[in-house]
Formats: structure tokens, sequence, C-alpha cells
RNA sequence: GGUGGAGUGGCCGAGAGGCGAGGCAACGGCCUGCAAAGCCGUGUACACGGGUUCAAAUCCCGUCUCCACCUCCA
């Protein structure tokens, strides 16, 4: 099977074929810097990030991801307000928090990321456009604003599948020099009150952004005038979708090839915004649960699927996500012994297994893929119990191929945990437990389990686990909340 | 009113006519001085009511419940 992924244009699943041979264009609309990121805002940056791994990984293409940063509209100009900041260093400070919080999760830096602020240009070429194609006016009432005029453009509300005429208008839009109360704005104008600072001259006079037009100008200057995929979560189909489709449309551009719309992340089954609020930002999270657990547990569902927030999911994920980790750790320790050194892997060999590349390909079904991941570390565990080293080597080379592709490998640096490649402080860490550990070991030679015990429970009570193995006993930190480094 | 989606074992979650995805938890066993980790085994789950079929969680009809969007939203 080749890659097939659902269009929500479409509203069904359709192969995938980029526009030109070997590369993808890709647009994701990302946060509105306007709070400080939840879990349930990391979502679809997972989401995406797992495509664009795929993409890349599986199937060689070479992907531009642009995903841009509104960094001005009516909430943060509110809520700076309501703080006493400016609204450029509200903004600003909430971009830094959520560039943090995408890194903590190991989200891979897009190509670029544009900010809205810095395309006024293009959005004003972009309006031009529009107004001489008869799709765009400047308000009747001289308030500077400009809106796209939506009876002039039978294709609006293909998106969505909605007629214009089913559509509720909004009851809070202002309806002040629209033709139509359906109509929205594509530039603003500059209204008493709001700050000098957050306006900028054009030829329909001073104002700002309207939320949609920034998306379609940045996604042409960057991707060009059609492009393959444009990506975004469920809420924003209708109507920032839908809006950047009809302008783009309107003006004559192709777009997006492909739709995709990832589920939220709910809590009590509401959004999460709605409910839990502070104590699930990513900072707060990532106090008491490590940002590669967090990782797997946003990523672990189908992206079109809800998933539901429990309060035990992050410490299943947890369980499920050291179980990889200690068979990569056991085979690992394993290729370091010698004579057993890993034979080159074939280049050409595909890295993953036939079923992950199916599940994936089937609009990346990741829970299919992790069973597959799941599937090879049993196989190698017990490659390792048989003293296979090769076959468990093999499996060793798949889970990290496959835990790549899903952001998910615990080798991967990105976590800064450091613990095998040896941090100074692990370091001398590890002198210290080592010679408890050799006294162990001493008092385990002499039978006397007692002494032996005494300092494993020791150990454990610090924080640190022991295992014993065939080689010798080996330590970890046990990653408890209580013993969690604090802060980053 | 319009549009889109969902109800699966103790929990999370795939699948989409016939072989019980996978994870977490639980229980039993193997291994271990004891643990830990690992491995093996244990569950007759598909909202409800009908129907089609040799066979339905999957298809059809009907019903119920829940969620999202309808111009602020990841």
């Amino acid at each position: 099977m080749s890659l097939h992924l659902f269009d929500t244009a479409a509203r069904e699943l359709r192969e995938f074929h980029p526009l030109s041979e070997g590369r993808v264009g890709m647009y994701i609309c990302g946060l509105t810097t306007q709070g400080t990121p939840h879990i349930g805002h990391m979502r679809f940056a997972v989401a995406f990030d797992i495509l664009r791994r795929w993409l890349e990984l599986g199937h060689g293409y070479e992907v531009t991801l642009v995903r841009n940063v509104t960094d001005i509209d009516d909430k943060i100009l509110r809520k700076a307000a309501d703080a006493g900041a400016p609204w450029w260093a509200w903004s600003y400070r909430h971009e830094l928090e959520t560039a943090h919080a995408l890194e903590t999760l190991g989200v891979a830096a897009p190509t670029y990321e544009p900010r809205a602020t810095g395309h006024v240009t293009e959005m004003v070429e972009l309006m031009d456009a529009l107004v001489e194609r008869g799709h765009a006016y400047a308000a009747q009432d001289g308030s500077g604003a400009v809106y796209f005029d939506v009876r002039s453009f039978p294709e609006y509300g293909s998106l969505t599948n909605q007629s214009i005429d089913d559509m509720e208008a909004a009851a809070d839009a202002d309806p002040r020099g629209k033709r139509d109360p359906r109509d929205f704005a594509l530039w603003k104008g500059h209204k008493e009150g709001d700050p000098e600072t957050a306006s900028w001259p054009t030829p329909y006079g001073r104002g700002r952004p309207g939320w949609h037009l920034e998306c379609s100008a940045m996604a042409r200057k960057y991707l060009g005038d059609t492009f393959d995929i444009h990506g975004g979560a469920v809420d924003l189909r209708f109507p920032h979708h839908e809006n950047e489709q009809a302008q783009s449309h309107a003006a004559g551009l192709g777009f997006a090839r492909y739709w995709m719309h990832n589920a939220w992340l709910t809590a009590a089954g509401e959004k999460m915004s709605k409910s839990l609020g502070n104590g699930m930002t990513v900072a707060e999270v990532t106090r008491t649960t490590r940002p590669l657990a967090l990782r797997y547990y946003l990523g672990a569902s189908h992206y079109r699927s809800t998933i539901e927030y429990q309060p035990t999911s992050l410490e299943e994920a947890t369980s499920a996500v050291e179980r990889i980790e200690g068979f990569l750790r056991r085979a690992g320790d394993l290729a370091d012994a010698p004579g057993t050194g890993g034979a080159a892997a074939d280049v050409s060999a595909d890295p993953f297994p036939a079923a992950f590349r199916e599940a994936m390909d089937d609009d990346l079904n990741v829970s299919g893929a992790l069973a597959v991941v799941h599937d090879t570390v049993r196989a190698g565990n017990s490659a390792l119990d048989d003293g296979d080293p090769e076959a468990a080597a093999a499996a060793a080379t798949a889970v990290r191929a496959m835990t790549r592709v899903l952001g998910i490998d615990p080798e991967d640096p990105v976590w800064g945990e450091g613990e095998r490649g040896g941090s100074d402080a692990h370091a001398a860490l590890d002198a210290l437990v080592a010679d408890r550990l050799a006294a162990r070991a001493q008092a385990r030679r002499e039978r006397d389990f007692a002494s032996a015990d005494a300092i494993r429970d020791q150990l454990v009570a610090a924080g640190i686990a022991v295992e014993d193995t065939p080689s010798g006993a080996r330590w970890s930190l046990a990653r408890t909340p209580d013993t969690q480094q604090e802060g980053r």
C-alpha cells in the first residue's frame, strides 16, 4: 500500500502524490501566542511532526514545513491590555514559551516559522487581487476594514460541506459595513482605543490583519501558489480554513491539495482549554512526567481520534516507554560487549518492518505502528533471553528506526537525559553507586543477603533502581515524581 | 437548524464480515537467594433493538447517548 491520507476536503482517504516529485510542501497552522501552552495545544504539533518524519524517513521526501505564528489578534490585544503589558511583549513571551514547550516534546523545528505581523505587505497584495477580482470590498462605513464577499464566490463552504444559507450568521459579528453578515474580515480597521503599535498603514487605511489572511499570504510566499498539505486542528476547519481557501482560490491560487485535521485532547469530555486550564501546561506536566512519556501519550492515538485524558494516562505512557527503553538499553549493553559488535546493517534494506510501514501508510495509523514496535520489543527481549545477540540487535535496530519516526526514540539526544552518554553529574553518581554495587556483589558472593539487600534498599530509598543481569548489577534513576529533576 | 465525529474487555486504545492489535493494570507460572527486569500463560469486549449472512464488533434498518464546529479556539 502506498501512502494514503485522509483529506478533509474530499472527506475520504486519498493516495498521496506530491506536486513535484520527491518534494513536499506543508503548511501547519501554529498557535496564537495569547497564553501559556497546555498539553492539548501540543497535539497538533506532535501529529504533524509524525507526518513530517514519516514523509522524510519513510518515503524519502524532502519536506518544506512552514508553521506560522499568529502574533496579533483580538485575544492577544485584550489579554495584554488586561495584564497591563504591551501586546507585542505579551505575544513574544508566549511565543517563547510555546517554542520551549515544542522543543521539550521533541517536535522538530519547521523549515520556517513566519509571523503574521511580518507579512502585512504580502497581505495587502492579496487583498488588492481580491478587490480587483470583485471578491473583496472596503467596508461601506469607512471603518477601514476590508471584507471578503462570500456571496461573490459560489465555492464558499466547499471545504466544510456547508452552504451559506445554512450557516448561522455570527451573533457576535460586527455587522457594520458588511454586505452579508457572513462576510469575514481580511483586514480590520484601526479602532479608537487600540494601541497605535497594533496598526499598519495600507491603501485601505491603518489597521491590522484579519485572522485568516496571514495564512493565505504566508503559505503563498514560502510554499508557492499551490502546495501539498495544509494541516491544523479540527476546530480550524471552519471558519479559519474555509476562509483561507476561499481567499486563495478567489485570488486564483491553487492553494492546498490535501487538508488534514487532528482531533482534540479532551478532559472530562470537554476541550482542555475549557476545563483544566493551568494545571495542564506543558511546563507543569513535565515536572512530574518525562517529556518522552508525554510525547508518547500525545502521539499514541490516531490523530483524528479524540483523546480523553485520564489521570492515569501519563503513568501508563511512562510504563510503555520504559518497556521500549529497557529493551534498547539491554540490547545496547550487548552491543557494547566485546565480540558481539553488530555487523553494519544493510543500508539498502528497508529499516521498517512491513507491518509498520503498512500501518503508517494507512493515514498514519500510529496505534497500529506502535503494536509493531511492541511486538518487536518482545521478540527482541526473547532473543536476549535465548542468547541470540544477532536477532536482538536486529530487533533493536528496527525499534530505533520506528521510534525515530514516531519521535519517541529514547536514545535521541533531544530528551537530554544523557544517562548513557554521561553528564558530569551522572559520572560522579556512577562512581559512588558502583562502589555500593561492588560491596553488594561481594556480600552476595558471601551469601550475606541481609547486607546485600540493605545496600539495595539504601539505593532504592535514594531513588536508584537496581537490576541484576547476567553481566552484573546495573542501576538507573527511578523516575518517580519525587525524584524528578527540577526545572530545565 | 446545518456540518463533522464518537460509543470496543478493569482502564487506554486499534481494527472494519470468519483467525482475540497493542499498551497499562490484575492473576498464575518460569527465571532470581529475594527482588527488579524479561519471558510464557489467563479475559469469550465491541451502546441498544431488529435484519441480511453458513458466519456481524464490522453490512442494512431503527433507537439511545455523547462530543466538536457554525466567523475568538490546537
